[in-house]
RNA sequence: GCCCGGGUGGCGAAAUCGGCAGACGCAACGGACUUAAAAUCCGUUUUUCCGCAAGGAGAGUGCGGGUUCAAUUCCCGCCCCGGGCACCA
């Protein structure tokens, strides 16, 4: 067999119609007595076009999954469709075609760019969560939930995006805008909707997050801490002058009550309901306004004295009660006191209004602290309090209170429950009916799944579309019989992801979300990859809902992940790839450009796998020639492979070469996850290979040609699929044994000892390895390049590493 | 403002435990092969200075300091870039 030119265009189609013509070749064994790994990489939505952005993330999972084949585990590595959501129901509005359509042609579509890829998926138990098969048991964990008091209504003020025409979840909001229109500001609404109690395990998900340290990237774990936002403090009741009323404040520094100069109330408070009226009540109202409209966090801090009074219930005194656009509703009790000697904004409101300012807490130091100031200290003006530290007087005033029944040590979270209604219709619909007798019933387990109706007209504007298909929405009560009302808004699209991986495990079951032995067998997930963005959302929502299921007895482990992977983004000239940039390049183009493997390999070997990544035709171009280089070296070996000869310096060289690169990249897969210096470290295997070709025997191009195709094959399977066809070999690839690395092989025949003056290089020597400390310091010394250094000069100390260095130090 | 990342040649980057800074690749340049080009193969490429040359000397990992025989790596203080959070009481 002569050399070959290197041609993606014919090998990779080649494969990848027997790949996906061997449906059993990527599922995993079942009863299997090898190891387990569960490898994922976050399902995509159904765009209908995969880019150069996409595959980054499943080349990774990809290369992982391969590799752990290879070391001998039983791999699951699965893959679906987050298939609910509204760009197909906006594209059906524009194009006229069904969402369900739409998202069946979308889905083919990917998967044929998937498959042209050859990821290693197992493709039997592909989810897509757009499915009756699927969102019934979205349905069934509501029901669930509902009965656990997991799953409530209730009327609050909810982020609106008009572009979407739904509401969104806090976690949906950002920089006050809706996460999928960056310039459409959210308001507030007040609607009834459905919401999940994700605060009943905000405890949980905090103090879990140790679990996960080491196996998360800290970054994630950092922002989900932040997210939860526990606080501890104090609530306290101050009482209403007159009425004798109660206002509840939440306070994390009640070591600085007597400094409390008035209270504040959220404008949204029932006493401020109640007890303001007038002028008053219109200034309130054109706050609440602003602040529906306004980004938080920008607006100027505005008041107005309601007229009421509150008493500290700590020393009795009388304080003005004042209603401000800075506190908030939904934090705490939606009630302040203000300290404006020890709180920046209660500072920068009380010195706008001219309301006084009481210093209580003095530095440590016992130095005059410039005002406001925040730190904790020593507690001043305090009456029985004054002398202790902040920490202490903060747990010995919040004592005093709780012993006094006016108050108690209080633990507040910043997570708000999940709030899930959406009034969209490409989404599952929330299985629950309003009847006028019995109230709100969840409809019962043997009705589900509640369809989706097709007589459905979708406007994209105004309420549900769900409510105006008559067959859905009018049912007989479950309970009564008479005739009620569906619930007409369909869930989150986040409910379909925050589960979908355990479906995996048993795509099939028609019976259950899935068996419960399957689960204890494939999780905990050994390595999820996906982008950053879904730190707090996706991650945060999946991690409650494992804990929901394990509480309802349906599994047994705390968390979903092991371990999580968070890679870079790619980019373009610069830029994040997008539409409006017209810089995006299709997954489609690049594979008929380069082939599927040049892409991976490129992608693989720009940049270590978590920072971004800066796509160049040019750098492809390099990955494109190096698998041609590769190619060409393996295919006019393989008719010297018999060849005798008797091996030499070059085969040793070469032998010691290959093992250096055994070990690189089979510690870089283990522990380090850098494949950008895997893949360098074969790039110098190669050259070595060219270097020395010549005089290589049959036997060591034999051995090198297969371990080159071994250790390619989790980056670029196409070409090592071929080549180990070509040597007459058995396949598949990835299901060979990885090289064993030898230390004797790999072993250099002796070390290298620099030799410095002062620290700067001035001379090298190859040594036996292991030689005296004294024999290399004599050998430093006499060194033709070090003498002229020493000479004429005080020796001082000299440091000698054995295998290493020696350090003369000369003054 | 707070919390994470990051800053190294013309470019992407490497240096895994404090021990030769710039591996590997891109681009550029030179050579071989070729009638020619492409492809391929080989080589040069941080920078300044001295030298006709072989070679030699110095500087250099955002900036300033420190620890050390030795710092891209550890410590302190700053600057810049990216991301997250941001009236959360």
């Amino acid at each position: 067999m002569p050399e070959q030119s290197y041609d993606h265009k014919s090998i990779e189609p080649k494969w990848s119609a027997r790949w996906a013509a061997d449906p059993t070749l990527f599922a995993p064994e079942e009863n299997s007595s090898k190891p387990k790994f569960y490898v994922l990489e976050m399902l995509p939505y159904p765009s209908g076009a995969l880019h150069i952005g996409h595959i980054r993330n499943y080349s990774i999972g990809d290369a992982l999954a391969r590799f752990k084949w290879m070391r001998g585990f039983n791999v699951l590595h699965p893959m679906g469709w987050d298939a609910f959501g509204l760009p197909a129901e906006n594209a059906a509005i524009k194009n006229k075609r069904e969402p369900a359509e739409w998202t069946h042609y979308n889905i083919e579509q990917m998967k044929r760019q998937h498959r042209r890829m050859g990821f290693s998926y197992d493709w039997a138990r592909e989810v897509s969560t757009c499915e009756p098969e699927y969102y019934k048991w979205n349905q069934w964990f509501f029901i669930r939930m509902f009965e656990k008091g997991l799953a409530y209504r209730k009327a609050a003020l909810l982020n609106w995006c008009r572009e979407c025409a739904t509401v969104l979840a806090n976690e949906q909001v950002v920089d006050g805008c809706c996460w999928r229109h960056e310039d459409i500001p959210v308001e507030q609404k007040e609607l009834t909707q459905w919401f999940i109690k994700i605060t009943a395990y905000a405890d949980e998900l905090l103090r879990d997050i140790e679990k996960l340290q080491g196996g998360w990237p800290d970054r994630v774990l950092a922002m989900q801490t932040n997210w939860i936002g526990r606080s501890e403090g104090t609530e306290v009741d101050f009482t209403m002058d007159g009425t004798g009323e109660k206002v509840r404040v939440f306070t994390t520094r009640v070591d600085t009550i007597y400094g409390a100069t008035c209270v504040i109330l959220a404008p949204e408070h029932e006493l401020v309901k109640k007890y303001v009226s007038g002028d008053n009540a219109a200034a309130v109202k054109a706050m609440i306004d602003a602040r529906a409209t306004q980004a938080p966090g920008e607006a100027e801090k505005v008041g107005i004295f309601t007229g009421l009074h509150a008493i500290n219930p700590y020393n009795g005194e009388k304080v003005p009660v004042w209603v401000a656009n800075f506190v908030l509703t939904g934090y705490g009790t939606g009630a302040i006191m203000a300290v404006p000697a020890h709180d920046e904004r209660d500072f920068e409101f009380c010195t706008k209004y001219g309301i006084p300012i009481r210093a209580v807490i003095r530095p440590d130091d016992g130095s005059t602290a410039e005002l406001p100031f925040c730190d904790y200290g020593v507690v001043a003006n305090s009456g029985e309090w004054t002398g202790l530290a902040s920490a202490d007087a903060r747990k010995k005033m919040s004592a005093h209170a709780a012993a006094n029944g006016f108050g108690e040590a209080s633990i507040t979270f910043r997570i708000k429950d999940w709030g899930i209604s959406r009034q969209r219709y490409w989404g599952t619909p929330i299985p629950m009916i309003h009847c006028n007798a019995c109230g709100v019933v969840p409809v019962p387990d043997s009705q589900l799944p509640v369809l989706l109706p097709a007589d459905v007209e979708l406007s994209g504007k105004g309420q549900s579309p769900l409510a105006g298909s008559a067959s859905f929405v009018n049912v007989p009560c479950p309970k009564c019989a008479e005739p009620a009302r569906r619930e007409t808004d369909t869930m989150d699209t986040f409910v379909d992801s925050s589960w979908y991986f355990y479906r995996y495990c048993d795509a099939q079951n028609s019976d259950a979300p899935f068996d419960p032995k399957k689960i204890a067998y494939w999780f905990p997930i050994d390595q999820y990859i996906g982008g950053v963005e879904h730190a707090i959302l996706h991650l945060i929502y999946s991690r409650f809902w494992t804990k929901m299921m394990r509480d309802i007895g349906l599994i047994t482990n705390d968390e979903p992940a092991a371990r999580l992977f968070t890679q870079g983004m790619v980019i373009k000239g610069g830029a994040k790839m997008s539409k409006n940039k017209g810089n995006v390049i299709s997954a489609d183009s690049m594979m008929d450009d380069f082939g599927a493997d040049t892409g991976r390999l490129f992608e693989l070997f720009a940049a270590p796998p978590e920072r971004d990544l800066d796509w160049t035709t040019d750098g492809a171009m390099g990955a494109y020639r190096f698998i041609g280089r590769v190619f060409r070296f393996v295919t006019r070996s393989i008719d010297r492979f018999d060849t005798p000869g008797i091996p030499g310096d070059a085969d040793r060289k070469v032998l010691r070469k290959l093992h250096q690169t055994i070990q690189r990249i089979t510690d870089d897969f283990e522990s380090r996850w850098h494949f950008n210096t895997s893949i360098a470290a074969f790039m110098e295997f190669v050259n070595e290979l060219y270097a020395q070709e010549s005089e290589l025997t049959g036997a060591t191009l034999r051995e090198v040609s297969e371990k080159t195709v071994l250790l390619l094959a989790p980056f670029t399977p196409y070409l090592c699929e071929e080549l180990w066809e070509m040597m007459g070999l058995a396949g598949p690839v990835f299901k060979q044994p990885w090289p064993v690395f030898d230390p004797e092989l790999a072993k250099e025949d002796g070390a290298e000892v620099i030799f410095q003056v002062n620290g700067k290089l001035r001379g090298k020597a190859t040594v036996a390895f292991g030689t005296a400390k004294d024999a290399l310091e004599q050998l430093a010394l006499s060194d033709e390049k070090v003498k002229p250094f020493v000479e004429g000069k005080a020796i001082v100390k000299v440091i000698v590493v054995p295998d290493k260095l020696v350090n003369v130090v000369v003054k």
